[in-house]
Order: C-alpha cells, then sequence, then structure tokens
RNA sequence: GGGCGCGUAGCUCAGUUGGUUAGAGCAUCUGUCUUACAAACAGAGGGUCAGAGGUUCGAGUCCUCUCGCGCCCACCA
C-alpha cells in the first residue's frame, strides 16, 4: 500500500482538489448528460463584501443538497453568479475609492464601478471555490452585465406590455440621504428619542384646539385636522375649521376611526406628507397635496421662512417661534420607532414624484396561492411569506434616482409625453447615449427625452431563473426547464428576493420559479446575539476556512436543523476537524491492513460480525438517503456520524482486528472485503458534506472501485444485498457480552488490549455461536 | 398589537403519527499509550423536558393559558 501522511492536513489538501475539480470539470454542467436534470437556483452574493460566516453557513446548506443529488444520478445545474449593481455597490465603490456618486460626472462613476467591479469579483469569488461550491463556475453572470442587463430590460417591457409595470406620481418612501425612492421591503425600524408637541390651532371662535406632533416643522403641509368620530370632546368641531399656527392657513376637522383618542391629544393634524396614515387620508378624503420637503431633505418655499432649512433645523425653528408665540403649550419626551432605509439607515419621508412601479397590490391572493404550489422546507417559513405579502401596502417602486443599475430601456416623446420602448434586438440600452428607433406611436413626432433612471437591483436579481438559465441554454429550453428544481437562501431575504422572483415568474411565464424553496437561518455569537461587524463579534469565515479548512467548517453548518439561527461554536468546527482525522485514520488502518482493497461480492460467505456491520450501513444508508431527499442535511450528518463512530469504529473495527492479525486466512479476507465495502460507503456518504478529505480518500484508496475521475460524481450508495448472510437476530447480545468485558477491564484498570484470563459473563449469549468471537474480541483465555 | 420560531443535562442540540427506565456531542470525573487514531479509547455522574391546567389507560410529544428569548411585520399623528 502507498505510504501516506499520517496526519490529515487540510491546508494541503484542499487546494489540490480543488484544483483537480476545476481542471478535469468535475462540476460542469453537460446539458446532453444523462440523468433528470436537478436544478438551482443559486442566490448571486452581493459583491458590497467579501462572504461572511452567514454565507458560508446558507451556501454550505444547499452545497450539501447539490452534491446528494449529483451522486444520487441527476444532472445537477449549480449555476453562480453575482450581483453587483444597485444602491449596495455604489456605496462599496464610494467607500473604496473615496467618491460620491452624486458630487461626480455620471459616466465616470459608472465606469469606476465598472472597474471595481472587475477587479474584485475574481477575488471575492474565490472564497465560495475554497468554501467548496461545487457550482459550475465556468459561465457566471453578474447583474450588471451585458447578459444580465438585456434580460432585465427584455422583462421589463414583457411587463408593461402585459400592464403590470406603471408609470406614476403618487407619494412614494423616500430617501433623503440617497436621494431615491425605494420600497417597502428595503425598509428597516430604528427606536428613536423625539419629542411630543402640544401646538394650539385656533378654532373660529377663537378658542383654542391643541393637536399632537412629533413633526411640528410639516406645518406647512398641514392639510387637515382630524379626530375620532366618537370623541365626545371634538364632536361639535367636526365639519369646522382650524387655523395652522405661523402659517395662518384654515383647514378642515374631520373624523377618522383611524385616530386613537387615547394618543396625545386624541386631535392630529394630517400633513402631505408625514407618515403612512396621512397618505391614506390624503387618497380617501381628496386633500391637497402640499409639499414643504424636497428630495434632499430640506424645506421647500412652502416653509415660507423655514425654505432650504434641513428638517431637524426647521424642527427646532418651528419650535422656538411657536413658543415665542405662546401657541406651544407641552412638549413630552418619547421613544418611538421610525423607518429607516437598510442600505444607510437614515431615515425616510414621504415625497410625492414620479416612479415606475410593478403592480403587486391586486394580486396578493395569487401570490399567496403560488407559495402554496411551492414545497417549503421547513414548512413555516411560508408562514412569513404570506404575513408579508398580507401586510403590504404599496406596489413594488423599481426606479432609482441612481447611477450605476440597469437603465429602463425607455425614451419619452418630448411633444406628447408618450413612453417609447427599445426594440427587443437592441438590447441591452443606455437610453442617455442610446437613440431610439423611429417615431412616436401617437403624436409622430420624432424628439425624445431619456429615462434617468435605473432599476431597483431586486428588479434584475428576480429574474435569476433566467440569468442563470440563458447562460447555459436557448429561450426556449430555458423555458421548458423553469420551474426549477431549488430556490436555496437565507430567511432574511423572503420579502425582497424570494417575493419578487414569484412575482416575476408568475406576470412572465404564468409559473412558479420553482419547486422547492430551502430556508437557511442566521448565524449568531456564542452568546445567541446576531453577528454583526459592528459589534465586533462576528467570526471571518476565511479565517476559518486557513486554520480548519471547508470541511470542518461545513461539518458545523451541518450541525443545525433547515431553518434554524445556529450559534457559532468553534467546538463543532473542531469536531468537524476530528471527523476528517478519525475518517483519515480509519483509512490508514485499512490501508495498512488491507493489501488490495476489494468489495464484497453479493455471493460471498461473510460472519455475523460482518453481517451486523452490513446491516447497521444498509439502516443508515436508507435514513441517510431519506433525510437528504428532504433537505434535511442534519439529520443526515447525525445518521452517518453516529454509524461511523459508534458503530464502526468503536464496534466493527475491533471485530475484525483479530482476524486481520491471524491464522484463518478465509475469514481474514471477508473481514479486508467488508471493512473496504462498508468504509468505502460511509467515506461517500460523508461526500456532500466534506467533499475535501472523502475525495482524498477516495483518490488514495479506492480509486480503482470505480472507473471516475472523482468522488463526487460517483453513485450514491444504495442497500448492500448479499445472497448468504448468517442470522444476526441475537448479535446485540453479543455486543452487550464485549461492553461487560470492557467494563470488567476499565473497572480493574486494566488496558483494553490487556489479556485476561477468565471471565464470567452475566450477559446471556450464546457461547457455542459467539464463544470464540468474544474470547478473541476480548483478549480473554477463558469465558463463563 | 399581529405572525412565526424557540424554551429538554453545566453548554449546544436530537427526540418521527402520544407507548417500556428521556438520547447524543461538548464539558466534568475515573481509568487506559490498546499494532488506525491520546486530536484517541473505555467507563461514570448529571434532567420535576420553562410554569400551570386539561384530554388520555398513558403526554417532552396533543389542547388552553401564563412566563421568558429570538426573528419578521405593524405602530411613527
Amino acid at each position: 500500500m502507498k505510504e501516506i501522511s499520517k496526519r490529515y492536513n487540510p491546508q494541503e489538501v484542499e487546494p489540490k482538489w480543488r484544483e483537480f475539480w476545476e481542471k478535469e470539470k468535475i462540476y460542469k454542467f453537460n446539458p446532453k448528460a444523462k440523468g433528470n436534470v436537478f436544478s438551482v437556483d443559486t442566490p448571486p452574493p452581493n459583491i458590497s463584501g467579501r462572504m461572511h460566516i452567514g454565507h458560508a453557513y446558507s451556501y454550505s446548506h444547499e452545497d450539501f443538497i447539490a452534491r446528494f443529488f449529483r451522486m444520487r444520478g441527476f444532472n445537477v445545474f449549480y449555476p453562480f453568479g453575482t450581483d453587483d449593481n444597485g444602491l449596495p455597490s455604489e456605496r462599496f465603490v464610494e467607500k473604496k475609492a473615496n467618491v460620491r456618486a452624486n458630487r461626480m460626472d455620471r459616466n465616470e462613476f459608472i465606469k469606476l464601478c465598472i472597474k471595481t467591479i472587475q477587479e474584485i469579483v475574481p477575488e471575492f469569488s474565490k472564497d465560495w471555490k475554497n468554501l467548496g461550491m461545487s457550482c459550475d463556475f465556468s459561465k457566471t453572470y453578474s447583474t450588471i452585465d451585458d447578459h444580465s442587463r438585456k434580460i432585465s430590460q427584455k422583462y421589463f417591457i414583457d411587463l408593461f406590455e402585459k400592464g403590470h409595470a406603471y408609470r406614476q406620481e403618487a407619494p412614494v418612501v423616500w430617501c433623503p440621504h440617497c436621494q431615491t425612492a425605494i420600497a417597502q421591503a428595503e425598509l428597516e425600524d430604528k427606536e428613536v428619542e423625539t419629542l411630543f408637541n402640544d401646538i394650539i390651532f385656533k378654532l373660529e371662535d377663537k378658542k383654542d384646539l391643541i393637536i399632537a406632533t412629533t413633526r411640528p416643522e410639516l406645518l406647512s403641509s398641514c392639510v387637515a385636522v382630524f379626530v375620532h368620530p366618537n370623541d365626545k370632546r371634538y364632536k361639535k368641531l367636526i365639519g369646522k375649521y382650524a387655523q395652522v399656527p405661523i402659517f395662518g392657513n384654515k383647514v378642515e376637522i374631520l373624523a377618522d376611526k383611524k385616530v386613537d383618542p387615547e394618543k396625545g391629544t386624541g386631535a392630529v393634524m394630517c400633513c402631505t406628507f408625514g407618515d403612512k396614515t396621512d397618505v391614506e387620508w390624503f387618497k380617501e378624503y381628496k386633500l391637497p397635496l402640499v409639499i414643504s420637503l424636497e428630495k434632499y431633505g430640506k424645506m421647500t418655499k412652502q416653509a415660507k421662512k423655514y425654505a432650504g432649512l434641513s428638517i431637524k433645523e426647521a424642527r427646532q425653528n418651528i419650535i422656538n417661534d411657536l413658543e415665542k408665540k405662546k401657541l406651544l403649550i407641552g412638549q413630552k419626551k418619547i421613544s418611538h420607532s421610525v423607518n429607516i432605509h437598510e442600505r444607510c439607515k437614515n431615515e425616510v419621508e414621504i415625497l410625492n414624484s414620479l416612479q415606475w412601479y410593478i403592480k403587486i397590490l391586486d394580486k396578493k391572493k395569487k401570490f399567496i396561492d403560488l407559495g402554496k404550489k411551492i414545497k417549503w422546507h421547513p414548512p413555516f417559513m411560508r408562514a412569513r411569506y404570506e404575513n408579508w405579502i398580507n401586510n403590504l401596502g404599496w406596489d413594488w417602486a423599481i426606479s432609482r434616482q441612481r447611477f450605476f443599475g440597469v437603465p429602463f430601456p425607455i425614451w419619452y416623446c418630448e411633444k406628447c409625453g408618450e413612453v417609447k420602448m427599445a426594440e427587443e434586438k437592441d438590447l441591452p440600452v443606455d437610453p442617455l447615449t442610446d437613440k431610439p428607433k423611429g417615431k412616436c406611436a401617437k403624436c409622430g413626432n420624432s424628439k425624445f427625452t431619456p429615462e434617468k433612471d435605473v432599476m431597483d437591483t431586486w428588479a434584475t436579481s428576480s429574474l435569476s431563473p433566467q440569468l442563470a438559465l440563458r447562460l447555459f441554454f436557448d429561450e426556449k429550453t430555458s423555458q421548458r426547464m423553469t420551474p426549477m428544481n431549488l430556490r436555496p437562501q437565507a430567511h432574511d431575504i423572503i420579502s425582497t428576493w424570494l417575493f419578487y422572483t414569484v412575482v416575476r415568474s408568475y406576470y412572465h411565464f404564468d409559473k412558479i420559479p420553482w419547486k422547492n424553496v430551502m430556508i437557511s437561518g442566521h448565524v449568531l455569537d456564542p452568546q445567541g446575539k446576531k453577528m454583526s461587524k459592528s459589534l465586533g463579534n462576528a467570526v471571518v469565515p476565511q479565517e476559518i476556512l486557513e486554520k480548519y479548512g471547508s470541511d470542518a467548517l461545513r461539518f458545523w453548518s451541518a450541525g443545525s436543523s433547515l431553518g434554524q439561527d445556529i450559534n457559532y461554536s468553534e467546538e463543532e468546527i473542531k469536531m468537524g476537524q476530528r471527523t476528517t482525522t478519525k475518517l483519515w485514520n480509519a483509512a490508514r488502518f485499512i490501508g495498512m491492513n488491507v493489501k488490495k482493497a476489494e468489495l464484497l461480492k453479493s455471493t460471498d460467505t461473510i460472519e455475523p460480525a460482518d453481517a451486523w456491520i452490513i446491516d447497521e450501513l444498509n439502516k443508515t444508508i436508507a435514513k441517510t438517503t431519506k433525510a437528504f431527499e428532504n433537505y434535511a442535511y442534519a439529520k443526515a450528518k447525525e445518521e452517518i456520524d453516529g454509524f461511523f463512530w459508534s458503530k464502526f469504529a468503536d464496534y466493527y473495527v475491533e471485530f475484525v482486528k483479530y482476524r486481520f492479525f491471524g491464522e484463518d486466512v478465509k475469514s481474514k479476507k471477508v473481514g479486508e472485503k467488508t471493512i473496504a465495502t462498508v468504509f468505502f460507503n460511509i467515506v461517500k456518504l460523508y461526500a456532500p458534506i466534506m467533499p475535501f478529505v472523502t475525495e482524498e480518500i477516495f483518490q488514495t484508496y479506492f480509486k480503482h472501485f470505480e472507473k471516475l475521475k472523482s468522488i463526487h460524481i460517483s453513485k450514491w450508495p444504495e442497500e448492500i444485498k448479499l445472497k448468504k448472510s448468517p442470522d444476526i437476530s441475537d448479535f446485540a447480545s453479543a455486543i452487550k457480552a464485549v461492553d461487560e468485558i470492557r467494563k470488567h477491564k476499565t473497572k480493574n484498570g486494566l488496558s483494553l488490549g490487556a489479556e485476561i484470563d477468565s471471565i464470567k459473563l452475566k450477559t446471556k449469549v450464546n457461547l457455542k455461536k459467539y464463544g470464540e468471537f468474544l474470547k478473541n474480541v476480548g483478549r480473554a483465555k477463558h469465558l463463563k
């Protein structure tokens, strides 16, 4: 047998096989290969940061499944792409190059973005390769490349033509810091301290009406005052008018059930727009639109003497002025939560502006129904999807007043404003530099204004099945391959990526995008807190990979069931490392004792111990296979671990030793075959979780079993059937007897290898059948 | 306030449709260098299954309520 290293060294072994897999194209997708296709809609990681531990965790999960199905004989379509447009990428480039997009030339900035991305993507993708991902990296997409822009624009045109996309001037969630509209899904909450101000509005009879507000700076946008219809204090005021302090205009006092009489003074001003309720009232009561806030977050002329001030400055100045006029009669410190933009963490406003939308509100029920057609792993994650849809309050705003994104393929007629779409054969287009063909369909004019906005990054990534499929297939085949088999992702983007992909798939193809979704949890620190750079409790996967290797990291990832958050535990990673060591040692043991490994033949005559381990193996194969088929990789790992450590290593290896060192050639031979067969299967069972050590063992010891380049394209284990097999119904008693002998030795401080003269067994065991076996395994001369 | 998940040994978790004395790993303690492995092995101790009530011959598992933790959403006047 080959001379091999005594210790397993992942730092040496892992790069070797990684290069080998790439060179030999082990994971290359072959459209003509046999077997049913199993397709994965791989999440394109966002390039705005390196792979973090949460990525390592959830990408491991999908790779387990992809590897399992590959070995199960499926033709696995497992593509890779990167998400590299939109605000996150802009912010990343701004930070890296120390520039601000809105202070530089648009084209220069876009060029800088593209250059930066080209520089970093190869290094960025390396982390995913180092993790051992079995994607086909030979063709990849980026959500900003020509390929993706073309698809994104094509399907936008499709939406428009089908009437699912519309442009409208309406209140929209606006980020004054990023100076763009954003979607509801991009909001986060933040708890802030603020002042609740009681302000006097004068009534027509000169009496006071006190309203409470946290946003006095919006007084100039006040268009009504609302009270609860049953509020006795205000009932008689309904329909009358109140005068807005400082600005002097009169607004009607209206009644609406949304007013909470308990809150503040029970009278509330409605401004266009302070919050979502204002928008609802604005629409419902057809209130006038009075804009006091412009897109940079500064006060407009409407705010008169406060024009040009920031929100905070205006608030302070108005409070001061109200105080001077004795119109501010109370102030209370409160803490409330406000919506912030997830990308920049700044408070958002609601602004009236012209934006493109994709209709979603009118199809809520449909999207919920589609969700029911998808198989969710774990099932309870569907509730989050439905919960999100039920709470949706806005259509999907997809235009962004930004620079680095997929442009809308649109011009507007200068004369009549009619939309002019690009033609499909010209895609991708940039309306800022490309000219539309032909004349305005409506008025015949031939001068056009380009659309400057770009699309929300999700508007492109929600087409990820198409982005991936079209790398390898024509349009017809791509559509035939939808729905894909699996969408793997983490739970934080159910309301964005997952939901939007369902929306797009429905509008374009009237189909669900995938048959299964697999939702991973998050990684928490050992105390159960969220890991984040800012808290300083984040672990860096690159360091773990370097120190312990990918197999060990993946082993840890496999440790919690699907959808569960996991606490980071270095101990568990060490356990993975120990498993690789244990596997390596077991392989070495076989290498030392078995000259040339052979597999059992169905006609071989085996001994009871062999039959027992084969039986246990068969049970393990059945359970592991079922678990993996249900995406329950944690259960699969548990089964394999249990069999390998507690059945194979702890017992079977000890059962077979005496035969290896003894004289009975026939018994020795069948023992050799059994141990090789069983261990070979163990290595295969572990292959999806720990691809490197299993490849090393396969290549070193078992390559001659199957004429294949890699274990990862070998056949998944199946039940081993032997024509004649001894009865092992009483083998448990033999194991019990072995335990008893071990206990006896431990109690007496003897080493397990020590020979003992005789032992009286309490265990009832058939000594005729197992006497010799027990004497040999237990190294006892006599048994009673 | 709504939705979802979780609460089992010191720690991390497993417990399939309710069915003997509740399991594993880590940690602890005691032994053992035994021809794969001391990064190992053998053995031992350790649990009112968050709490209360209910259904049942029988509940960690089903139902109701309470408490605690986490996530998502709403609340923003």
